[in-house]
DNA sequence: CAGGATCCCAGAGGATACTG
DNA sequence: CAGTATCCTCTGGGATCCTG
């Protein structure tokens, strides 16, 4: 946004909002994006090519996939392989930063199905169980 | 979304987000709007009033902040409590499970400091300290 | 195979003005 | 004081078709 005109003491409050200098923000950040969740869940352990992550998401058109693909790469999460072949081949993994989020998205999910059973009494079956995690 | 045909294999790895019962993106989803990590530090020593919240985050609007607050209320994050009074005032509190995120918050805030790290230098100046939780 | 190029749409967020 | 009512914009995600 703009440099809007704020009297200028309790901006501190919001102030790493507004610098998008929040970790907590950042960390929602990477992972707001419909597929990314399910994405870095494919990824979970080892590389996959495009197709077989177009295949596994059946609903994700090629567009919105490499979209997704490509956030996640510059936010450093994943990384990008290119093989000079015929026909093409590239092979996407997490990278070590990229695989430090898997415990963060355990503890969300505890916390998550906490909630589900406060609030809905409704189980959540999630795919991040704690066999993710080595 | 509707019924989308899908052979139905595969299908069960999305089937937690086409049916909205991850809990990870549960955790997200309530956390995710512009001022909501704002509004929960702001309560997370207790009630505040409709117009004390306004005042903390100079540049929300009345009507976003109603709706930011109605969200989180419906969400079972916060509780609203209005008082039959002239002038009218109106308390938001965490509620229990409300209060249970911050621990969560805390986690996703250490992950993301250790990415500032690693990604850019920059450290990160949020507001989630371990202060805030006791 | 792994995308790129276009066009499109719903919904979150915001500006502004008004009210019980 | 604590909102509500309208209107508007911008962008994430998607549909569709094309290509090195």
């Amino acid at each position: 946004m703009k440099n809007d005109t704020i009297p200028g003491n309790q901006q501190e409050e919001n102030a790493a909002l507004e610098k998008n200098s929040c970790p907590v923000q950042a960390t929602i950040g990477v992972l707001s994006g419909k597929w990314k969740l399910l994405l870095l869940f494919q990824l979970r352990n080892g590389e996959k090519r495009f197709g077989e992550l177009g295949r596994a998401l059946p609903s994700i058109t090629p567009a919105v996939l490499t979209g997704q693909l490509r956030e996640l790469e510059e936010d450093g999460i994943i990384q990008r392989k290119a093989y000079a072949e015929i026909p093409p081949r590239v092979e996407y993994t997490l990278t070590e930063i990229g695989r430090s989020l898997l415990p963060v998205i355990i503890n969300m999910e505890k916390w998550g199905l906490e909630y589900f059973k406060q609030m809905k009494g409704a189980a959540g079956d999630c795919l991040w169980d704690d066999q993710i995690i080595g």
